[in-house]
Order: C-alpha cells, then structure tokens, then sequence
DNA sequence: CTGGATCCATGATGATACTG
DNA sequence: CAGTATCATCATGGATCCAG
C-alpha cells in the first residue's frame, strides 16, 4: 500500500488565509513573531520567553521564518551572538497578534496559576490590551516598566496602544514610571497589591495609571 | 526509557496570545471558523471548502472546536442534517480572520494556479479585502453575487466590508447582482474578462463596482 | 447520500544529552 | 551563546468501510 502523504506544512489553497496559515500557522512560529514585535532578540531570550520550546524546534521555526521573509537573522563577524529581528513583512504580523492577544483577553482572562510561565513581556501586553479593552481612556501617555532589570515602553498615542522592549529614549520621557519584579506586577492587576512595586511621576500621570491599572482585575472572566 | 513527552495541544503558558493559539492554533481550525464566518454550514459544506482535508480530522476539529466554546451544532430531531455555526466566542474571532487575510493579501496576492482549490466565497473573501486594501472608497455598498448558484452578500457599511452567504434579505437589496462562476470572476479579477458574467444595476453603482474590481489585478505582489 | 469511524504510514514535535 | 544529535511519542493524512 503506497501512502503518497500529502505535504503537512502546506494546504494547497488559493485561498489567502490558508496561505498566510501556511507560512505562520505551524506551533510556535506566531509566539516566536509576538517576541520580536517588541524588539530583537538573541537565540536564549527567545528560549526564556518561549516557555517549553526545545532548542531544535526553535532554530527550525527560525529558520523557516527567515524562508518565509519574516525573519532575519543579524550574524556579525567577530561576534558570538545571533540577533533576529522581524523584516518588514513580518512586523505587518502585529495586527495577528493583536486580534489573537484581544480574543484571549477577552475570552481566557484570568489569575496566573502557581508555576504558570508568565514573562513579563507578555503580562505587559496583556495588561495593555486589557486597559485598551476596559476603558474609553485613549488619551496619549507614555509608561516606562522596568520589570526584572529589563525596560519596557507601553504608550498611547491617542488611537492605539504600543509596547516596545527599550529604555527610554531621553530622561523624562515617560510620564510614569514602573519598577518591579513580574510577580508583583502580576500581585499589583489581579489582587491591587502595591508589595514590591515603585511607581514614580508626576501625580496626575500617575492617578491615571493606578486608576486604569485598577480596573484589570475586574476584565476577569470565566476561563 | 520513559519519555513523559508534554502535551502537544498546549502551551501552558500565562500568555494570552498562546492560550488563544490552544485554542484554534491546529492545523485546519482557523480555516473552519473561516467558513464558519459567513453563516452556518453542514459538514460536506465544510468539506467542499476545506480541499484536502479528511473527514476524520474535520470531524476532530469540530468537536474540538465545540469543547472550546467557539463552535455549536444544530442536530434537531427529525433532521438529517447537522448544521455547524460559530458561537458569540467563536464569531469574535473575525478579526483574526481578518488579520491574516489581510496580510496574506498584502504579502501573497497572486493569480490562482491551475487546479489550485478556489472556491467562490474564498475569492470573494480575498476581492473584498483587496478592494479595502487598494482604494480609499469607503462608501456604504451592498454587493450581491451569485456565484456557482450559492448567494453572498459583500456590503460596506462606511467604515468595514462584511461578508455572508445567503440571498438578499429582499428585492432590489442590493445596488449590484453579480451573476457568474469561480472561475469567470476570477478572470473578470485577474485578467478583466468581462467572459461568463453578469452585473446588473443602476448605472453609477455598476460602474463604482467595475472601477473598484478593475483595480485588483494591480495589487498583485511577488508572492 | 450524509456524517462519520477505523487502521496504518509518515512526519512533526518533544525529551535529553552533547558540542563548537 | 547558539545551536546539533538521537530517540520516543503523538498528530495528521491516505485509504477504506459503515450506519442511518
């Protein structure tokens, strides 16, 4: 009995929804787009971020988004590390990770479980899209998180919420600023805990933060 | 040796984005709530659409689909049919639909290959979004197509395009009837072939209707 | 005919260990 | 740091069959 399998990677379709499924539709390869949204990253921050992933399935999913002209990969000589950024066909993936983040808030919100993986990066967009999703306030504003000794920049520029992974990019750039560890950033939404967070700024800035901060744990539903 | 190998169907991760992805990131699942989208389907209807697939994986697809709130099956007594439609959770997912169409457009817009699997309300799907990607012309429309003896209604309320498979809630509707095959328009998209179709109408929404799909075959990419 | 179920082959993914 | 190698397991596809 010959079983001609057909090639699994593909569908075959005309269909442009199928086709985009075929180049990001494989396990991993969209997680590994939402952690170079925010900025590029080496091989290991990957790995720490991607929860799970073994090395081989990670340098395979790489290599075939480099293929698919949504990844690059900057190789200097004389340098050890590997930095992979999105090409501009891949960054065009945010409005993906959007959708697929706001289904998630809106559908699977919830506490962390006990020795869930739970990055800071990605508290960070979920808290975001759930302040974009609980509230009108849509007001320009610029956040700095320093969330275990790594900087975030969480910004409104009146029509749509964006995180990068940076420090800012002059002194005062932020109209608050938030130093904590993940885990009381995570205590701060879901149980309004202030343990282990400082939270600097000018004082309306930062009534507005607490106030919009305050309403997360309330988007919490059934998941 | 006991490989506890991890679930294969999840993340585990606290990321909102990876818990959506458990939840429709298989192989096949976003297609169906693709086909989904446009109103309730039977199983072979399903099957029509999804070229390639086989009966047994859409049938674990769908019941996976039910167990995640996203799908519910109309089986009435007395019927042989099962009739499949999204739920409230499941339909939120349009814009995710939408997002990766939307990128397949803009990144993989080609012409269809011979004896590549099209089918009508897919082409449909893909005119529409590239009409919304090609023009600045917003203006509130109502589309009616007849394509391979199924109807579908493409309208534009002024800010989106939506798209439904039925027949025009009543007479005079729609400003244009679209009458023709796949395959007739998508000469009529990729080559301007006005061969095999038919467009009724007043005059000045059938020419909006021309000047719009005219401008298709121009968006074409590398892809 | 619709709506599946079954069996097996294959390939994708994971666990673990190791290397330049 | 950035992967590769080996082996085990599971998901998916092809082909076939079946009940209402």
């Amino acid at each position: 009995m010959t079983c001609v399998t057909r090639n699994v990677r593909t569908y075959d379709h005309f269909c442009l929804t199928a086709r985009a499924l075929e180049r990001v539709g494989d396990r991993w390869s969209l997680l590994v787009v939402r952690d170079l949204l925010t900025g590029a990253k080496r091989f290991t921050d990957l790995m720490d971020r991607l929860g799970g992933i073994t090395p081989k399935t990670l340098s395979q999913r790489l290599r075939e988004l480099e293929d698919a002209d949504i990844v690059t990969a900057d190789r200097e000589p004389g340098r050890r590390e590997v930095w992979y950024r999105l090409t501009p066909t891949g960054a065009d993936l945010e409005p993906v990770i959007d959708a697929l983040n706001w289904w998630g808030v809106r559908h699977s919100w919830r506490l962390p479980r006990p020795g869930e993986p739970l990055h800071a990066e990605h508290l960070l967009r979920a808290a975001v899209q759930a302040v974009d999703l609980a509230t009108d306030d849509r007001e320009p504003v610029r956040w700095h998180f320093r969330l275990d000794g790594t900087d975030y920049l969480a910004e409104s520029d009146g029509h749509r919420w964006s995180l990068t992974a940076q420090a800012p990019p002059a002194p005062a750039w932020a109209d608050v600023t938030i130093t904590a560890t993940t885990d009381a950033l995570a205590a701060r939404i879901f149980a309004q805990s202030d343990l282990g967070i400082d939270i600097t700024g000018e004082p309306e800035p930062v009534r507005r933060f607490r106030q919009l901060i305050g309403t997360l744990a309330t988007v919490v539903g059934p998941g």
